[in-house]
DNA sequence: GTCTATACTTCGATAGAC
DNA sequence: GTCTATCGAAGTATAGAC
């Protein structure tokens, strides 16, 4: 076939001669349009098509764009790419802290995590992490935080409702929601739907039982 | 960088024009030891470095072969991708079977499911079918194939201890099991280990509450 | 800030000799 | 069954004009 891009890019597979030195390279500014641009484009291949898809050239066609304008603005795709989820990561885990505050409860934090694109978004940066050091290392801080955060709503909800630590630790109900949630998500990707009515209707009433109704449906 | 290959090639991205009729092109035997070396090269190169990194000339490299090898064998790299899968999933589903039937409990399909490596190919497999449809076709096949006997051992596993449906669906287990399992591996291949230890203990002592020990360790 | 042009690398795939 | 040779496409990245 063609060439391409994933298999051993200066920048993309091994670390490449960075010339840390010298290199009067011009980048543009964070705040500009265009980036922004860049980056939306940028997601949305990498959420419809898989990591594979965010080439420059292709990016830069979906953002109606030359191509170069995208090394214009990242010196190179990795860059590109820890951006894509440094900027995601910040908008997700801002939205779950509004929403957690609002309502601190399993339910909440069930709600939350079994939105399908967040975790299509989070297996193909884990995916994509399996190879790439600069990018691994941003993923496990942004889990890191992610986690803290259901952390903290979930055992402040688990205090309100009286839930102790024999029946199940916060932290461990926090990675069974997690887990369950991707492997819905994962087999709903494939077309798999065995079992996941059960599921669903398991976890709601073990829900239920830990955190009896109280105002919202 | 350089160029490369998962962008855009004929046969990976898009269909390509495969030229149905025609094309007297010689493909080697499928019980060629040969064939089989390049299938474990291609198998460990997608464990240790992502599917990114299955490209004709590293397999052949790391076989010890010409690329054009691989060609000979596979008549596109898609091919070769659905059986590196078929081929190891066809063996695990034999030794899940295996195993099962020398001890059909819960335990032995927690430890089944826990193998890491297992979870890392199927990730890895998952984000490859995300853009790929020969391939998600197959591993949707697959899936169902290892759910269906986790979901027999399990139904067997349930009545043997006498577990009933309302403390818990045979099938909402096997998910719930499975989802922990990808959640901890994954978590593992970033270097998070937060809230671990509580979970995998809290599986545990739920599987010794649903089946009271009796004979192994 | 954006564009044209271009260097260089790797990829998939095939043809044809041995 | 394996090798040499080669095509054509696509990728990353840079230089330099506008």
């Amino acid at each position: 076939m063609s060439g391409g891009r994933l298999a051993s890019g200066r920048s993309l597979w091994h670390a490449g001669a960075v010339k840390a030195t010298s290199s009067a390279r011009r980048i543009g500014t964070v705040d500009s349009k265009t980036r922004g641009r860049i980056l939306d484009a940028a997601e949305r291949l990498l959420l419809d098509e898989g990591y594979a898809a965010v080439t420059s050239r292709r990016v830069g066609a979906k953002a109606g764009l030359k191509s170069q304008l995208v090394h214009y603005y990242f010196r190179t795709m990795d860059d590109l790419f820890v951006e894509i989820f440094r900027r995601r990561a910040e908008r997700d885990l801002r939205r779950f802290e509004r929403a957690l505050a609002a309502d601190p409860s399993l339910r909440t934090v069930w709600k939350l995590t079994t939105d399908p694109s967040g975790t299509v978004f989070s297996i193909e940066f884990v995916a994509l992490a399996n190879h790439r050091k600069a990018i691994r290392a941003e993923i496990a801080h942004y889990a890191e935080r992610f986690r803290a955060a259901q952390l903290k709503a979930l055992t402040s909800a688990f205090d309100k409702s009286g839930i102790t630590a024999d029946q199940i630790a916060p932290i461990a109900a926090l990675l069974l929601m997690t887990g369950v949630a991707q492997v819905l998500t994962l087999d709903e990707q494939l077309g798999v739907k065995t079992g996941h009515d059960e599921t669903v209707s398991y976890v709601q009433s073990a829900i239920a039982r830990l955190e009896p109704e109280e105002a919202n449906p």
